[in-house]
RNA sequence: GCGGGGGUGGCGGAACUGGUAGACGCAAGGGACUUAAAAUCCCUUGGACCGCAAGGUCCGUGAGGGUUCGAUUCCCUCCCUCCGCACCA
């Protein structure tokens, strides 16, 4: 005899009996399997910060409701979990407190892994990762090293996001509106320093381009990616500066407007300006103006809408197309890292040049007009153009659009595409330009001067220069013994032992670089190592890679829709060509779920809003505040916690424990067979209808829609339904085995959402194994099917009378008893039309 | 400014491909059980109006227009709100 239910639930006891079965029977740990079909369920890993919070509950709970059921559709379901457990705030923890920053990983790791058990998620904890030890950090530096030998590591000075309270760089996601993300009124400075960067540059067109291939991604992410590299196609032109015999090379995306160039407009920290200083009759002057130019566009980084600022070099430029000399000003929007740092200036036709030559009154000159435009046809010298630049002065703002060309020499009458395409040809043939591609998308800075990292393998030699650590000497293991005073330098830097070092090449004395690895490479390709996370011989074991892969559905937030998944999609790329994969996207699907808010803010400890999933398995039980996590809203919404929402959800389990533990006992032996529709009563009929039309609900909304709400709310229609016909059933008029039936299906359904209270009625039911070992159950369509139906009837759109039909009614009958029905509303007008909607609605139209 | 979500009862939300707006839950009110309370169970619950009642009428998915027999759903204009990017040439 199987355990009976208690006549109270009690969650603390059930979820404590099937989590210690779960794992002593090894339920959720998988091999691969090449004779099954896989299914790869990935949730983003989480950052061990201490405890779990309500958005990580949401996550996973999505993440094993989808693995429960693809596990009991008969999928080999791999469903890991990991830590991304380098970072800084570990560091600083450990500064105030003068621990070590593992002791706080590794015990924050231990806490949140029991916490995360205790939930009950379905995980294979064998395949359990931790990026921050050295079998896995190893292979950050593997990684980096074969990028270096193809170029795509590289080092160069840059400027960094530079926090002077942290006294430590920051990253560019750490920066909040100008300011570091841990004091928001502390304004970033900009500093420079040698950097390390990947050059995820070169692949901006592989990583816009298979963006085809993520048709199951969101498109809200794939649009945010898209512009984060954004890609735009322009012109490159060289004009001379013939007082120096130099070139300056502007990129335009509308070369048809050149003819309306008027300056040339310089980044203050573009090369030309030391040597504009240098031959300039005033140096001085015109150095403190680039220094102050320079000065206001750190600030612009700072505040937004900027007052446009400048200074004329006092030097000419020649425009190529026309022969003309303009001035060269130095410019505060125009940023170095942008295109060539330099622009034309075309005021009429650009709202920026518009407003930086109407404050220096430099000249505007329209070359381009609309194409409707009633100017002279061919836009010939003179007409409508000398009248637009005789009222220039009173124009209100750049036209941007675009036209069709006048005062342009040979290229007058043309519109802009067409100009375009000729005025680049032109450039190429004449040796002046080209025709380029400028993308948004920078290079990715890794250097971090930070202690609680993946050390960067490389070593500086006096005679050979920069040397990568040789593959057979990896790892270059972080040192334990460090003072950490997050004082602006790199750690690693103050342990002699570890700096000094020899080269690999000649053997001399030489040092090792200090900074470590920004933690988004450690989270670039965590989810191959899942697939064998011990190999000690490669990162991947491409065997298992090649079963697994690619990642069936990947499940997170969306505040890493342009920084994780465009890393890790480069990742992947990389590791295409390297010859690792032999695909070139890692991750089919992708969801991203919403935040939980409270109060009308996401929970954060700073607001004093948590509610911590802790404290709330402790009062209701896991499966409870699983349940309501899904029930709440919508996974992709936000959700907002309610004290209430969650006695909700309480009450409901403790309606389906009460309902299931009253039958069990006599259910218990009870066979169910096969029951077909004819032999039905009425009251089991009805019972077994809503039974398989929730059945039918939850197994569509599981494969693609995903709205957990709406399953739940149709699993506490048939919990009502089942309250209701408890009498017939106790009166006979339900069958024992057609009970058994509905339960048992009612028990399977509810398992996605709460696992351990389904398990413990399946049990109580008769059934040995656990639900996830039983097979997920068919619907029947004929058993779903309503035979009589309820259709509105509408008087020119109006719901005047509802009429009880058999779904097989004939129109004829239909139509008459439509009419029957509203007659009196029709009084005497004349039906126009009759419009019946099968199954759905009838309409009379009169006039 | 550009891009992308979103706006439905007192609240969270449902309505999947243009076909009964408000499923399900919460809250509220009333009732049953109880000495009492908790728990549980039952009933009511978008708004306005008519009716003793049975029942009925009108309005209603951010606002205004349009297409349609029919619009929360499609189209146009606008408002509000959240998020991302933001002087990108």
């Amino acid at each position: 005899m199987l355990g009976l239910m208690d006549s109270n639930y009690d969650p603390q006891q059930i979820e404590a009996k099937w989590q210690a079965r779960w794992e002593a029977e090894k339920l959720f740990e998988s091999e691969a399997d090449p004779s099954r079909q896989k299914y790869y369920v990935l949730e983003m890993l989480p950052y061990p910060s201490g405890d779990i919070h309500m958005g990580h509950v949401r996550n996973y709970a999505i993440g094993d409701a989808l693995a429960r059921y693809q596990r009991m559709k008969g999928y080999n379901v791999l469903h890991p979990i990991g830590w991304d457990a380098f970072g800084l705030p570990a560091e600083n923890a450990a500064i105030k407190s003068q621990r070590h920053p593992s002791e706080f990983t590794f015990s924050y790791i231990a806490r949140m892994r029991e916490q995360l058990k205790r939930l009950g998620i379905s995980y294979d904890w064998r395949r359990e990762v931790a990026t921050c030890v050295p079998e896995y950090y190893r292979w950050n530096q593997w990684f980096f090293i074969k990028m270096y030998e193809r170029g795509l590591a590289y080092r160069k000075r840059s400027r960094v996001n530079w926090c002077p309270q942290c006294e430590t760089v920051l990253a560019n996601e750490q920066v909040v509106d100008g300011c570091c993300w841990r004091h928001e009124e502390t304004p970033v400075i900009e500093r420079e320093l040698e950097q390390w960067f990947l050059k995820i540059t070169a692949y901006a067109e592989r990583l816009l381009d298979d963006m085809k291939e993520l048709v199951r991604w969101p498109e809200r992410v794939l649009t945010m990616q898209r512009n984060w590299i954004g890609k735009s196609l322009g012109t490159e032109i060289d004009f001379s500066v013939e007082a120096l015999g130099e070139r300056v090379r502007v990129f335009t995306t509308r070369v048809d407007t050149i003819y309306g160039c008027t300056a040339v407009f310089l980044a203050p920290d573009h090369p030309l300006v030391e040597k504009l200083i240098v031959r300039s009759p005033w140096p001085e002057k015109l150095r403190a103006e680039a220094e102050r130019i320079r000065a206001s566009v750190v600030r612009a980084r700072v505040e937004v809408n900027l007052e446009k600022q400048g200074a004329d070099t006092g030097f000419k430029a020649r425009n190529p197309y026309n022969g003309e000399e303009v001035p060269i000003w130095l410019a505060n929007f125009v940023l170095m890292e942008y295109g060539t740092g330099a622009v034309m200036a075309v005021p009429a036709h650009d709202q920026r040049d518009f407003e930086f030559c109407r404050a220096y009154g430099l000249p505007v000159r329209t070359v381009i007009v609309p194409k409707d435009s009633a100017g002279p046809a061919g836009g010939r010298a003179g007409g409508g153009a000398a009248a637009a630049n005789a009222a220039s002065p009173a124009l209100a703002a750049a036209f941007t659009e675009y036209g069709r060309l006048v005062e342009s020499g040979p290229y007058s009458g043309l519109v802009s595409e067409e100009a375009i395409a000729r005025m680049t040809r032109d450039a190429e043939q004449k040796g002046f330009g080209k025709g380029t591609v400028q993308y948004r998308l920078k290079d990715w800075g890794i250097s971090r001067q930070r202690y609680w990292g993946t050390p960067i393998p490389i070593i500086y030699c006096p005679a050979d220069g920069i040397v990568p650590v040789p593959e057979a000497d990896l790892p270059v293991l972080l040192p334990s013994n460090v003072t950490l005073t997050g004082k602006g330098q790199s750690p690693l830097a103050l342990v002699p032992e570890f700096v000094h070092t020899s080269c690999p090449k000649c053997g001399g004395a030489a040092r090792r670089e200090t900074d470590t690895m920004d933690t988004f490479v450690d989270s670039s390709w965590y989810f191959y190592r899942y697939t064998d996370p011990k190999i000690s011989t490669a990162p991947i074991n491409r065997d298992a890679v090649r079963y697994w892969f690619p990642v069936d559905q990947y499940i997170g937030g969306i505040e890493h829709a342009i920084l994780h998944l465009i890393y890790m999609r480069f990742f992947t790329k990389v590791m295409q060509d390297i010859g690792l994969v032999d695909f070139s996207e890692p991750v089919n699907r992708l969801f991203t779920q919403g935040m939980v808010i409270h109060g009308g803010a996401k929970m954060s400890k700073s607001k004093g809003n948590v509610v911590d999933p802790v404290e709330m398995c402790a009062k209701y039980g896991a499966d409870t505040v699983r349940l309501y996590m899904l029930f709440a809203a919508p996974p992709e919404k936000d959700l907002e916690w309610s004290d209430a929402g969650i006695e909700g959800g309480w009450r409901f389990l403790n309606r389906v424990y009460r309902l299931v533990a009253k039958q069990a006992k006599r259910l218990q032996g009870v066979e169910v067979g096969e029951v077909s529709r004819a032999d039905l009563a009425p009251e089991e009929r009805r019972l077994l209808r809503k039974v398989h039309q929730t059945l039918r609900h939850v197994s569509e909304d599981m494969e693609e829609r995903w709205h957990f709400n709406t399953d739940i709310a149709m699993a506490m229609e048939l919990v009502n339904e089942l309250s209701d016909l408890e009498p017939a059933a106790e009166a006979g008029r339900i069958r024992a085995s057609v009970l058994k039936d509905a339960l048992s299906r009612l028990v399977l359904i509810l398992s996605l959402f709460a696992p351990h209270l389904a398990d413990e009625m399946w049990e109580a039911l008769g059934n040995p194994a656990s639900t996830l070992e039983t097979s997920w159950p068919a619907h029947d369509a004929a058993l779903a099917a309503v035979e009589e139906l309820e259709l509105p009837v509408q008087v020119n759109g109006k719901v005047r009378a509802r009429i009880q039909v058999a779904v097989e009614a004939l129109e004829d009958e239909v139509r008459r008893r439509a009419l029957d029905a509203v007659a009196r509303h029709l009084n005497g007008r004349n039906v126009a039309k009759i419009i019946i909607v099968p199954k759905k609605l009838v309409n009379i139209v009169v006039k």
